[in-house]
DNA sequence: TCCAGATCGTCTCGTGCCCC
DNA sequence: GGGGCACGAGACGATCTGGA
């Protein structure tokens, strides 16, 4: 709290020219516990007006809508302008707080107080993303590292392999950056960046595991028209018998990209099916293209295993145990 | 050595899709 | 309808490259 105050005071200083000092606000007694336990409240003068500060402590974002209704509480019986401060706002939620007319301060880049007829709205840095779940194409990069390369990395190289443009390489890149799995190093900012796995797979693999996600977004039983091929490799519990010795399922597994599922909806190439219904196949569609990995008709053994892995079936669960131990290091 | 064009990564915003 | 997520487009800045 101390540092945001101290950065806020520095902000306004430089932008705004003179800044008397920040007080605190002793009145927050009558204010519900949710709302003391997340903002500091302090009094500030500016430019003769008397704001009242609530710089919001919380790791975790609110929508503009609750920001504002949050406001709303306070500001019951209070004279002051009420200011939202934060050390970071996303793009997305600072348009919606501008249209909210919520006034708000992001200490260091960015001011918006319309009653002061003040409106500074500059260049600020992105937060480096939070160590959480990986998004899809970081989550393809990395298995692509575990199953064909782990040589050193860069996102024209990698975008152009994967499928994806470069600029969701470059985030890709800062995923798995911020979740500590590698370290990218570039000569000068932002040129040559290339990505380094430095640790063995399988260490990578585990430290890595409980980041990924099931690839598999939606699974649909459908009936291909006549004519028309499987639209991707088999995954599901097809590969899985096809990797160990657990008996097949009644009906085929194919597993397909967002844009496989999409061309066929536009073609008009499947009609819905029944599972156990003859010929019916169940699609699984992927959050990134199974075929990147996917070898002689099957998809790849990592993502399988993510695809299957929050299966309560206990003959699955012990087929799993056993795939993990076939990966390929 | 200088400089203009090329290359590459990042920043910000917009869009489409989905869920609640 | 609001909000979140994933990703692309365009603009921009830093650096490289090669010719004068």
């Amino acid at each position: 709290m101390k540092q945001v105050l101290s950065k806020l005071e520095t902000y306004l200083r430089d932008t705004l020219g003179s800044v008397p000092g920040i007080r605190a606000w002793k009145e927050e007694g009558h204010l519900p516990f949710f709302l003391r336990d997340r903002y500091g409240f302090f009094l500030l003068k500016l430019h003769g007006k008397s704001l009242l500060l609530m710089v919001d402590r919380s790791q975790n974002e609110d929508p503009p809508a609750a920001i504002r209704k949050q406001m709303e509480l306070v500001k019951k019986g209070q004279k002051e302008i009420l200011v939202y401060v934060r050390e970071h706002i996303t793009a997305y939620h600072r348009k919606r707080l501008v249209e909210n007319k919520i006034p708000f301060v992001v200490p260091g880049s960015q001011m918006y107080l319309p009653i002061l007829g003040v409106d500074f709205r500059e260049h600020y840095p992105k937060p480096r993303p939070q160590k959480g779940a990986l998004s899809p194409s970081a989550q393809a990069v990395l298995i692509h590292a575990l199953l064909q390369s782990s040589e050193d990395l860069n996102p024209t190289k990698l975008a152009k392999r994967l499928g994806y443009s470069v600029m969701t390489m470059s985030r890709a890149f800062d995923e798995l950056e911020a979740a500590e799995l590698c370290q990218s190093s570039s000569r000068g900012r932002g040129k040559d960046r290339s990505l380094c796995f430095q640790i063995p797979k399988q260490d990578l693999w585990t430290q890595a595991e409980p980041l990924l996600r099931t690839p598999v977004k939606s699974r649909f039983p459908i009936h291909l028209n006549p004519g028309k091929e499987p639209p991707g490799p088999k995954g599901g519990l097809t590969a899985l018998a096809h990797f160990s010795m657990l008996s097949e399922p009644d009906y085929l597994v194919v597993a397909g990209s967002l844009g496989v599922w999409k061309s066929l909806r536009q073609t008009e190439a499947f009609s819905q099916a029944i599972l156990g219904e003859e010929g019916a196949l169940m699609l699984e569609v992927w959050t990134y293209a199974p075929e990147l990995f996917a070898r002689d008709g099957w998809v790849d053994p990592l993502s399988l295993y993510l695809s299957l892995r929050d299966t309560k079936d206990e003959r699955v669960q012990i087929t799993l145990e056993q795939l993990k131990k076939a990966f390929p290091w």
